[in-house]
DNA sequence: TCAACTGTTACGATGCGTAAATGTGC
DNA sequence: AGCACATTTACGCATCGTAACAGTTG
């Protein structure tokens, strides 16, 4: 999961290497159709396309990926996802914007905290039902 | 949570209250549009209306309303709640599908143990993420 | 009669699944 | 030439949110 993708043979180190959409897809774990759906609604985009149009993504791209299927359970919107995405990249070029984005990675960490809550409680709630399901199931009237 | 919901005025005790929807709703923590989608799908029914149209509800529906919220972070879809709670109203019926309705509902015990894994899957990841943008959030590059 | 509540109908958004028909890479 | 992989387009589904407009209750 840590371990970079296998390399595609014929690519020497020290270049960066390029994916084909499946293999990516494949590796984070998102199907082909929500690897496209991203890049539709604009979170991900192929590093370059073959003379063909087959997708082609490097090891950021796929980094990305793995970033937004962390966030999935987040329950974040796609909007949220975009933003919180954008603040990093601004973060990360380190231009004078690094302040404000500053400022909202930190409200998508507060968010995120909120919803950790959340998932705490509707885990307790789904432990809870599934305790009392299993003792219905088994108990007799 | 575990209390009744106040008794409306006028209704003396022993008798069956009936609240309105919007009171229903309110207990239970759903939508208004939700309580209603519900109905539409078949998963609880109003036990009455009023000559005007007005959903009442007793006691009977606002359980299985919490039930249903209680099967929400499951992420059972509508089909699979509607034969959840089909189950258990032929458990509590008594009649000769018992057997049947008890094998199915451990089979949906089943189910909610396998989600609560992934809940705590998801949670882990969402606490991960979470600490991770505090971190980038506060700190100097 | 009025406020607060409720009714139905219908269109919209989200986040993909899934299929169809076709093209690309090797 | 073949086989696995990829492309676009498009329709469908689940789960409600959100009007819009009208009727009901007390």
């Amino acid at each position: 999961m840590a371990q970079p993708m296998s390399q595609a043979p014929g690519q020497s180190a020290g270049t960066t290497e390029l994916h084909q959409i499946g293999e990516v897809a494949n590796h984070v774990g998102l199907s082909l159709r929500t690897v496209r759906y991203y890049e539709e609604v604009g979170l991900v985009q192929p590093a370059q396309r073959t003379e063909g149009g087959f997708r082609l993504y490097d090891e950021e791209q796929v980094v990305r990926l793995e970033l937004i299927k962390q966030m999935k359970p987040l329950g974040l919107t796609i909007q949220q996802m975009r933003e919180l995405l954008e603040a990093r990249d601004t973060l990360e070029a380190g231009g004078p914007d690094s302040k404000s984005a500053h400022e909202r990675l930190g409200g998508y960490a507060a968010l995120a905290e909120e919803r950790c809550r959340e998932l705490r409680s509707s885990l307790r709630s789904a432990e809870k039902l599934a305790r009392q399901l299993r003792e219905e199931s088994s108990t007799e009237d």
